[in-house]
DNA sequence: TAGTCCCTAGGTATTATTCCCTAGGTCGAT
DNA sequence: ATCGACCTAGGGAATAATACCTAGGGACTA
């Protein structure tokens, strides 16, 4: 009964097995990859779960993995473990926002409990990011009236207000607040003004 | 010319002296102590900046240290230097929300740097935090009924509900709504939204 | 060219909110 | 015992927002 994906990339086959072999006794459902390469390649149709990746490896290391993760926004817990590590690095890798970096050769429950903190962080993320990304899309799906009336609302602004410094008349400033409520699917101004909190909109 | 103050904590009197006079060349404003315990004596009183401390030190480690500001609600950025670091100390520190980890020896840049990013940052969580300290001070000073309808209007519940939903008179939630501007010194209902929202209140 | 989407805006009616006024009861503190 | 703060609530008037109706012009696409 597998409780969360766990994506395993590491260019040692050796290593892979056995970490596979790990997880999977502990009720994880697992998939390796061989490179970070390949590992993105088909990043889209996978389940999403956390991420445990050596440092080096061939074509991507694993930070390189990281931020590359963070452009496609694809935020999922990632685990790094090296052999090769030092302080700076580690201290890089966290900076970049890893869940966690270990060294080998690592204690099995040391990685387990790191598994496990990171598929809960990455479940609570994504319920966030979910509403955010909804939210956001609502927001692009806007036409640029709209979007405009929207900013004058979360600033506090009545629509008289708003029809003076867009140049129309008030009446259309309501066909425009109106149109928003239902696309926004928000069924009260607090609610508009938390969703566009929510989406980052400042 | 001070840019910002520099708050350094080591056990070790001659390390402490060249920080401060690295620190002072720097043209940074710093203030020695010998102990954590030292430094959280007279915390109170003294200006905001950052935080440079050794890990190992009698009475109180760095870490400890680390954990005992965030209880006080300290958040000036602290970066941790140390002559005994390994990796998991440093993955240790960084997930306890160090700023920075620099091993001992430590090139002189790498610190400057270190502190003038977390000297930048600390100036950022300042302003936010300021505010939200501010707002979260202002709904303290609410009365009951007071909070409970702004807890409504955040919901975006119309007077007549709210009304209902506390068993009072619609026109005794229009006085709270009313005092509730106020008080919060909001000018609409958008930035009571704002308000709250910042100062943490789901 | 017909359809769709966006921007525009008027009318009318209802409901919600805000601002002015009033005023009574309770509770704790000075 | 008086004062202040809180909770309560009514009337009246003005302003704001919402919900329904109408409709024309411009741009892009199938």
């Amino acid at each position: 009964m597998a409780e969360g994906t766990v994506h395993v990339l590491d260019d040692d086959e050796a290593m892979r097995d056995s970490l596979a072999f790990l997880l999977d006794c502990a009720g994880l459902n697992v998939r390796t990859y061989e490179s970070a390469l390949v590992f993105l390649k088909d990043l889209e149709r996978m389940e999403r779960g956390c991420i445990v990746t050596d440092i080096r490896m061939p074509g991507m290391s694993g930070l390189e993995l990281v931020e590359r993760l963070k452009e496609l926004e694809i935020d999922d817990p990632v685990i790094v473990i090296t052999g090769h590590g030092d302080v700076p690095l580690a201290v890089q890798a966290m900076k970049a926002g890893v869940s966690d970096f270990i060294e080998k050769p690592f204690s099995e429950d040391l990685l387990l409990s790191a598994i496990r903190t990171a598929l809960a962080r990455g479940d609570e993320r994504r319920e966030q990011d979910e509403e955010r990304k909804a939210v956001s899309a609502r927001i692009e799906a806007l036409s640029a009236r709209e979007r405009q009336v929207l900013d004058g609302l979360v600033e506090g602004k009545p629509n008289k207000i708003m029809a003076f410094d867009l140049g129309i008349s008030a009446r259309t400033v309501e066909v425009y607040r109106a149109n928003l409520m239902t696309k926004m699917q928000a069924q009260s101004l607090s609610q508009l003004v938390r969703m566009t909190l929510l989406a980052g909109r400042t």
